[in-house]
DNA sequence: CGAATGTTTGACTGGAGTCAATGAGGGTGG
DNA sequence: CCACCCTCATTGACTCCAGTCAAACATTCG
């Protein structure tokens, strides 16, 4: 965002919010009157099913923007729970009228924010849906490795992975048991490394090839 | 939308456009300069994996907006291809910016369908994750003719239907074969009917039921 | 009437799920 | 300081849902 526009989340912040690892921040189907930006930790996007499975829509970093769907519809579409503790910058969803209205701009921010999660998520139906089960596990590797370095969390080709293969799992649509298996194959031809809460990822390309997926540039907003 | 969007989608509009079936209308990756809106037809978004899957990613009616990605984020994210002849009333891209400026709110409205469409995959996405193939399928008729009662295009509790058994598979995850099957199931225990390119459904909430999910009011925009 | 396209069926296979037990660390309280 | 517990990772054995292969049927169309 540009300069005027960190002046004017300013404005509309209200101010900061920390959560330990655990707390749920959103919940599906609430219309929360708090939008949030994530400043640091990380955490889960997602859904229930009624007999309790759990989809996991998207893994949470720093920068993500939490809440949109329930300030533009007026009802989240899944939940959104701390995976490690998080500092979150709190905004007042019944200001978002007016923040649009001082800048035409920003309303087309939020419909380019909306529009890059919509299309991440096409991204992952189709992983969901087309890719076996090694091929999904190297495709979301790659995915999250790509968006730490983009937001710069990542330091020697490893970065900070607080989840849980469970996690992974039900990102996935894989059972906990497979989830496990796959990422051993993957450990032991030393492709990445996974240890406690860290991931190393040694050999990025062997991954995207497996995971049928490119290195692609990462999209910035286009100017109009 | 109000009489006034109307007015200003009217001057926005470039012409009208009719497409016969199986017409290529967006590609994945392109930056078409015009947007569209669907009057009449119907057709498919869908997604393609280097080893040649595809992934479908949702079913277009009369009233979709087509290339809304590309039009904010300079790229689709899934091609869109006529199903049967279409027409479609037809946006320049290049104008999306000054139609934004000339009423803040069109920002907004923009950013609302965005997120109504993501809302829309996430349930997807929750399905091909983590339903089983009855459920899936039980639960996409559910939606689909959710769907055109919301647009106006079913009557006694029937729809034209003219997509393939491949087209479900390949929105669902699954085998063309086990899509046969399991649709059989569901004929045979008379939820259901499906011939030539119409389908009857007889009994909503029982599909329902089994696809677990609800039948749910259709969201509206919510008033600022 | 062949050719093409899409639907149905049956037989068999296999990738992924389930069940269950064992390991490996990290807390914690006696 | 060390048993005990709790959570999560790992393994092995077995099962089953869904995929693959292949052939038979429909329909439509030139």
């Amino acid at each position: 965002m540009t300069p005027e526009d960190v002046a004017g989340m300013q404005r509309f912040k209200v101010g900061e919010l920390v959560v330990d690892s655990g707390t749920p921040i959103l919940m599906e189907g609430s219309n929360s009157p708090q939008l949030f930006t994530t400043l640091h930790g990380m955490g889960l996007r997602y859904r229930h099913l009624e007999n309790g499975e759990r989809q996991v829509i998207n893994f949470v970093f720093p920068g993500d923007f939490l809440g949109l769907q329930a300030g533009l519809m007026g009802e989240m579409g899944h939940s959104v729970e701390a995976t490690t503790k998080m500092t979150l910058c709190v905004f007042d969803r019944s200001e978002l009228w007016s923040f649009i209205k001082a800048d035409p701009e920003r309303g087309f921010e939020l419909a380019w924010l909306s529009a890059v999660e919509e299309h991440f998520m096409g991204e992952s139906l189709t992983t969901v849906g087309q890719r076996t089960a090694i091929q999904a596990i190297a495709w979301m590797f790659v995915r999250i490795y790509l968006r730490s370095e983009a937001t710069g969390i990542s330091e020697n080709n490893a970065m900070r992975f607080p989840f849980k293969q469970k996690d992974i799992a039900d990102a996935l649509g894989l059972s906990l048991v497979h989830t496990n298996k796959t990422i051993s194959i993957l450990k032991s031809r030393q492709l990445l490394g996974w240890s406690g809460d860290e991931i190393q990822i040694h050999d990025l390309s062997a991954l995207a090839k497996i995971g049928l997926t490119t290195l692609g540039k990462p999209k910035t907003r286009p100017i109009m």
